[in-house]
DNA sequence: CTGTATCTTTACAAAATCTTTATGACCCAA
DNA sequence: TTGGGTCATAAAGATTTTGTAAAGATACAG
């Protein structure tokens, strides 16, 4: 992923600015929360492809910020710590931290440990090209074609149906889908769901009316095949 | 997964023995490579669920035998290394290390490392399927196949399915079951259960009048085979 | 500032599912 | 044989869930 958005929770200012600076020279996407509760609710309306997390926030610690966002996020978290001592450092692993930086890091190693955690999460999706009858779904150039001629997808469209893509088989709930495209605060919006299922089908089905591709699964979610 | 096999790449002796002990008295089944080539091999004939490499190995260099095994080994690969410095670490990474610890390193903090390296390689994979003669029963994918075609099952007919393979063998009481599904209030109406077994035997029984899958035990429960 | 594309919300019809009722079969003991 | 208990099935009804159109709101580019 060439633009992924990253989430830093950090409550010094200094130490926002130096990532921000060095992320963004890397194509990186940056957000900001100063508070582990601004970082919970970012996080939540708007879920970022990796986050950076420092242990030694004010108000609520960071360790019970991992937690927290652990219940439902499952993408890469970095801790960052000026804490070198081993109990904080297990207590950050074990409760789903995927890795663990202590302060003063080195930018070069960060930057190469968030590829790494990024390169993972990814390849656990299984990326590239999902091919699925007369359709082609290319995840890196976030393009869809139907039968060689390319489709034109909103951006809200092509997150879903790429999410589909990457969970083929697979019924996926209502809660999941939204929680993954809009964000775990959404997470009771079907509706949304609905509409823009709707309009996909208008665009990749032969037959909208008996959709092939996208398959619903009354009381639980959607299945693509 | 509590007794992973790892293979331990290394070519001090103390330093081997050392972390077997460690890691056996944590539950884990070690192997051990004293040089790169033999790792290689090792790796190749039983491969282990993750691989802890050092970097200063005489020979092929560290670097060199990560490359090669990245070309098919996919489960974690942990660098440790006296080496501090960021090209080492940052090369090791992007090469497809999952982690780089150098040494000396805290016993506790490799622990952790190595249980996290684990969860996230596990629930990558993933799949649970029951398999019960020509019936398929996905309980990730949450489908169902019949001499590999999925069968359109509804919500409730799903759940009933699947908690009857997941006590596959077990005669499971009415109220047990209309407890696990509809809730604790509904434990006297077996007269849903007749309804919804009647469907379900109808979509998975080859012969829904003499049923093999789901077995009646009259005044008792169902048991399902 | 203005128009266009996109997202959000509302309203209602259609479809799917669940619940209830009715009926008949079967087994077993009185 | 007869009557009570358990079970299976069909079908009517009630309820929930889903699909669709369209209006209002918002964001964004020129």
């Amino acid at each position: 992923m060439n633009n992924a958005e990253i989430l830093i929770i950090d409550d010094e200012p200094q130490i926002r600015k130096l990532l921000q600076i060095n992320l963004e020279s890397n194509g990186y996407k940056v957000t900001q929360a100063s508070t582990g509760e601004h970082g919970l609710s970012l996080s939540a309306s708007h879920p970022p492809d990796l986050i950076l997390l420092d242990i030694g926030l004010p108000g609520k610690d960071g360790h019970q910020i991992l937690k927290e966002l652990r219940e439902w996020y499952n993408k890469p978290i970095i801790v960052l710590s000026v804490r070198d001592n081993e109990t904080d450092i297990v207590s950050a692993l074990d409760n789903g931290a995927t890795d663990y930086l202590t302060k003063p890091f080195r930018t070069g190693e960060l930057l190469a440990r968030i590829r790494s955690s990024i390169r993972r999460s990814e390849n656990a999706e299984n990326n590239s090209t999902v091919v699925c009858g007369d359709l082609e779904i290319d995840l890196i150039a976030r393009v869809v074609k139907k039968m060689g001629d390319t489709i034109k997808l909103t951006s809200t469209e092509y997150n879903l149906l790429a999410l589909f893509a990457k969970n083929g088989g697979k019924v996926l709930t209502h809660q999941f889908i939204l929680k993954e495209i809009w964000g775990y605060s959404f997470q009771t919006e079907t509706q949304y769901l609905r509409v823009f299922v709707g309009s996909l089908r208008k665009k990749i089905e032969e037959n909208p009316n008996n959709p092939q591709h996208i398959i619903t699964e009354s009381g639980v979610g959607y299945r693509f095949e």
